[in-house]
DNA sequence: TCAAAAGTGTTAGATTTACACCCATGA
DNA sequence: TCATGGGTGTAAATCTAACACTTTTGA
């Protein structure tokens, strides 16, 4: 029995941005494409949607399968829906953008399956609409950051606040005042700073802070 | 020839939030569903995205379906797609939201469709995962109404500042000073007063203010 | 000893909020 | 004449932005 037997179908897959801070940059994880339509051009890693699984579980897994990783803050960025929009056939993709520490992705699983990093600053053109997936996750995680901690899911667990404000400069694209940013983001209350001190990133070292999940709570009105 | 014939197809429809300001309210178009599964149940107006064309195409189809009217402001709100949300198959399903003038829409049009507004403070129940979709839009359209004058959408072409400031209350769910959005809006400069006076609303009468479309751009920072 | 990053407060300016009265009109 | 909604400005409080020097240490 089926109910919409007059309708068409389609195929469904989820396109994952995932990024990365590295080097002071944004980064995304883009690979060459390894099947036709377009194989070899530079491309979003993704998959198609089982007919038993959820959209987001469907994601879940795609990113799971690329980088080993679970429990992944993730959010949808929208579907894309063109009529062409893909070479071969008629295909809609809903996208997905994933937060990740680089350092937590193995490097020889990273180099299997033929993925880099790449600066979001300069990404090269990429396959079907792949490039405007990344516009628009690139914007949702930018309103994201200034209205909720979620940078630190960026970063290792402990950091420095240069790093951290590094970070931020990253994903918003201006340069912020070290004192004025400092104080803002101890107000919040959500970094809790440790006893450890980071002397890679200089001489003297730097003391390093951890994410206090307990002390965040939604309802406070975070505000860069 | 099919490149990802191994892979399954499924339903993809688009379901959409029409949203309308009457009487102080934000309401939505909602109507009984005249199909199985769930006829009779409280729900959207929705369709399904048919194969030679793109899912804005799908949704823009739709609105104009239900109420005749092309040209509207329209957004994606996201794709829902839990393997269970359709009791009947398995369909993913596209929202998007819509802003029209009520007046705009011929009585006799909406109840041969019918549909009806109601106040989205109060909805029912709605079939499958409709409620939550509402409840996403409405978020996305207040996020909007606070950077962009989109308001203007949901208002006649004339109207007065007391009507566009229960306009932005219905929206935000907030009072809000009059001398202080009056000073702002008008400060904003893209609406633009007219020698005209509406006595509909008080003896003494308003003056009518139309929306300066060549004032607005998007570059300007508009903040409520 | 010096180069390089870490750390720390204050002040002026801009923005936001709170607030109250007179006006014009139709009933 | 009075009840109703229309229309207007100012001052206090808050928030934001600009700004410079001292500290520590490894090379």
């Amino acid at each position: 029995m089926t109910y919409y037997s007059q309708h068409s179908k389609v195929w469904v897959s989820v396109d994952c941005i995932i990024f990365g801070f590295d080097e002071g940059q944004l980064k995304v994880l883009i690979g060459r494409r390894q099947m036709e339509p377009g194989r070899g051009e530079w491309s979003l890693y993704g998959g198609f949607v089982a007919a038993d699984e959820s959209i987001d579980d469907a994601a879940t897994r795609t990113v799971a399968k690329l980088t080993g990783l679970n429990n992944l803050y993730m959010r949808q960025v929208g579907a894309f829906g063109s009529v062409d929009r893909d070479p071969g056939e008629r295909v809609i993709s809903i996208a997905y953008y994933a937060l990740i520490n680089v350092k937590d992705y193995d490097e020889s699983l990273r180099r299997e399956h033929a993925v880099e990093w790449m600066n979001v600053e300069d990404l090269p053109r990429l396959y079907s609409d792949h490039n405007e997936m990344v516009s628009k996750a690139r914007k949702l995680m930018r309103q994201k950051l200034r209205t909720e901690p979620v940078g630190f899911r960026l970063l290792p667990t402990l950091f420095t606040l240069t790093q951290l404000q590094k970070l931020y400069e990253a994903v918003t694209g201006e340069q912020l005042d070290k004192r004025n940013f400092r104080k803002r983001i101890k107000d919040m209350g959500f970094i809790e700073k440790t006893e450890l001190i980071d002397k890679t990133g200089s001489k003297r070292g730097a003391f390093l802070y951890r994410f206090n999940k307990r002390a965040y709570r939604e309802d406070q009105n975070f505000k860069l």
